[in-house]
DNA sequence: ACTACAACTTAGGATATTCCAA
DNA sequence: TTGGAATATCCTAAGTTGTAGT
């Protein structure tokens, strides 16, 4: 049962036509034939089971990239020499700019109105409402409708930048001296320094990662580095280590905080939105933007996602010293903690962060940047979603291009236009090739041999490719896919005199392919393929889903499912809450309750009736989203507009598609869309 | 052309808050 | 009123892509 109530997720869900053409029309969300017995993907036993050993370094793998030969093709398939004189097709170039030009969007209502005029408007207005309304209204026109004016440049990021500097996270507060650090049983002072390590490892104590090598490993070695002399010379195994006062400490402490009474908690609310107030916003070009990450990363312990080589290693704590901070020359320069100085203040106008430093994990940059509601993030947002409407007026001839490429005499050619299918087909990511110091997870360009299988015949269709690799984040994408003969045939000329663990594309990279793409259309990457893919399948199923009479229950049920073939599409997924099946049964018991009801009481059927179908509506909806995380796509694919034309065509409120957040960011989006708007 | 790096987007899990039924 | 489920928010890891340097 554990194992049989995992949905395929991506296998059997998402059927996509093979044919170059009309690619995700066919989207199938039956819930039942998603309950095939197949194991979740990405569920922590999978991924234990998923794991590859990589034979080889990826700098030996990297050799093998050479490895097919760059021959003339011909003889190796029976139509290799169909199109020995093709070359490759130049594209058309259409030559629109970049910019996107907002008075051309369907849908978009210009306000004539200035802001200045709106402002005064609803001041004048609030002047008879409550207080509490006041409030509400002057925050509103406080607002920026930054996408009412023309669009900014796209190198100068902004003309004056004022802030505070981040949040930095609390000092380490030490132990209380009756708990306690053992080594071989033996109570032990540690140094504050050492003591706080400790409690980071203590506090893991019951996740099940705090028991694998690789992390004990690392946390030990890193551990003794911090250590005084001392303390390194008396711990010498951390098998000897007893973290489980320590533990039990924090484990009352956290039951603590849960009983608080309703005043503490008010307290220590009181106290995080006066923090937010004073560090979370900015000041930029005049207006008051908030901030995304205004408080830095607080030391721990590195947990990675799936079999990461550095999990368990120490994340130290940022000091100021290790601090850029980025503002305008002109503004007030945040102050540094008292007896401390930035690494560098810096007015770099052509960057949007606000402050950064060097992780000591893997030694990249992180960034303090700005909220997602914010103009900066908003308009590259916008701009996003514009590039990939441009994509769906030149994908019929890109997917004509990468069609040719399958039968091209050069090897790179053919790899490319497979690559390319791929990623248009199933929405797969670019795939950079990654270095020995992370998780081993592939994308397209990264994928190797052993990472398909090939089925000349396979439950009744032909020519199938069976994909089963570990994705971003170590989520893994299990999918079986009919794919056309040339491609099938490819890929067979692809893995010929490969080893399992070689480079299935081995004569392109993520970087080639992009500069190919580019030239087919300015601003297309690979990556726009998912946001095109993904807005296009959800307006198609929208349209073919939402009918004339349904209710509003009804129709969030089909929004919901357009959401989720999405969501299946782009593999996203989550792990199915803890108490699913029990929660599931309880619903399904309702459901089969209020049927009963209904029957006894004739008299009540009405309203009962109608409770019966929202709960079924729950029901089906909770079931089709078992694994599916819905959210991502609608904040990272789904072009707004899409959703908010939907919610205005068929009365439904906005607010049941977009939570608070989700209004804020696509603010933009909910002001400028009219019924009509078509992706 | 290749590499390294910087900057930015995308992502799932953890935690906090809200909601809803008993 | 309360406890657990649902949902929202926070957090930060892990991708992609553009660019500068060689």
């Amino acid at each position: 049962m554990k194992q049989s109530d995992r949905p395929s997720g991506v296998s059997s869900a998402v059927q996509c036509e093979a044919g170059g053409g009309g690619t995700h029309e066919d989207v199938k969300v039956d819930p039942d034939e998603r309950n095939d017995g197949q194991q979740k993907p990405g569920s922590p036993e999978i991924n234990n089971n998923k794991e590859k050993t990589r034979s080889k370094s990826s700098k030996q793998r990297h050799n093998h990239k050479e490895r097919t030969a760059d021959v003339k093709l011909c003889g190796e398939d029976e139509n290799l020499c169909e199109s020995v004189q093709v070359k490759k097709r130049r594209v058309k170039d259409e030559e629109s700019p970049e910019k996107h030009d907002k008075n051309q969007s369907s849908g978009r209502k210009r306000k004539k109105t200035s802001s200045e005029h709106e402002k005064a408007e609803k001041n004048k207005k609030t002047k008879k409402d409550g207080d509490q309304e006041k409030k509400k209204k002057a925050e509103e026109s406080d607002k920026w409708k930054w996408w009412e004016e023309g669009k900014s440049s796209d190198t100068q990021k902004w003309s004056s930048l004022e802030h505070k500097g981040p949040y930095f996270p609390p000092e380490y507060e030490p132990l209380p001296d009756n708990i306690c650090f053992y080594y071989d049983g033996q109570p032990m002072k540690l140094s504050p320094a050492t003591e706080e390590i400790v409690t980071f490892y203590a506090k893991m104590l019951d996740h099940e990662y705090t028991s694998k090598e690789v992390f004990q490993n690392n946390f030990f070695s890193d551990w003794k580095e911090e250590m005084t002399k001392e303390e390194r010379k008396l711990i010498k195994m951390l098998s000897k280590c007893d973290f489980s006062q320590i533990h039990k400490y924090f484990v009352e402490k956290s039951e603590e905080r849960k009983n608080m009474t309703k005043e503490e908690k008010q307290v220590l609310k009181e106290e995080a939105s006066r923090l937010m107030e004073e560090y979370g916003f900015c000041l930029l070009d005049g207006h008051r933007e908030k901030i995304g990450n205004f408080k830095l990363e607080p030391p721990g312990l590195f947990r990675g996602r799936g079999e990461h080589p550095k999990m368990g290693k120490l994340k130290k704590r940022i000091q100021p010293e290790d601090v850029t901070i980025n503002c305008s020359q002109d503004s007030k320069i945040p102050a540094p903690p008292a007896g401390h100085h930035w690494k560098r203040v810096q007015h770099d106008n052509t960057v949007t962060w606000l402050a950064s430093w060097l992780e000591n994990i893997h030694g990249r940059p992180k960034y303090i940047m700005l909220n997602p509601s914010s103009k900066l993030k908003g308009e590259k947002d916008w701009q996003k979603y514009e590039t990939a409407r441009r994509l769906k007026m030149k994908v019929d001839s890109i997917r004509k291009q990468y069609r040719r490429d399958w039968t091209s005499r050069e090897m790179k050619s053919r790899q490319r236009g497979v690559a390319i299918y791929f990623i248009d087909k199933l929405a797969l990511r670019a795939g950079n090739e990654k270095d020995d110091e992370s998780a081993d997870t592939v994308g397209c360009c990264s994928l190797r041999v052993e990472h398909i299988t090939l089925h000349r015949r396979l439950d009744g269709q032909e020519h199938v490719v069976e994909f089963d690799f570990l994705g971003k984040d170590s989520i893994r994408y299990y999918n079986k896919v009919p794919v056309e003969k040339q491609v099938f045939k490819n890929l067979k000329l692809f893995i010929k005199h490969k080893d399992p663990e070689d480079d299935l594309f081995d004569r392109i990279t993520t970087v080639k392919l992009n500069k190919t793409l580019n030239e087919c259309m300015p601003g297309l990457t690979a990556k726009v393929f998912r946001t095109f893919n993904a807005s296009t399948t959800l307006q198609d199923q929208l349209n073919k889903l939402t009918t004339g009479g349904m209710t509003v229950e009804e129709k969030i049920l089909s929004y919901n499912r357009a959401n989720r073939a999405v969501a299946i599409l782009c593999n996203h997924q989550r792990a199915a809450p803890k108490t699913f099946e029990k929660s599931m049964q309880l619903l399904q018991e309702k459901v089969r309750h209020t049927i009963i009801i209904i029957i006894i009481i004739l008299k009540a059927v009405q309203r009962l009736s109608e409770q019966l179908k929202k709960l079924q509506l729950q029901e089906t909806d909770r079931e089709e989203n078992k694994v599916i995380a819905l959210g991502t796509s609608k904040l990272n694919y789904l072009d707004p507009r899409i959703s908010v034309a939907w919610c205005k065509k068929h009365q439904v409120p906005v607010e049941k598609i977009y939570n608070k957040t989700q209004r804020d960011k696509f603010a933009w989006a909910i002001d400028m869309t009219d019924e009509n708007f078509q992706f």
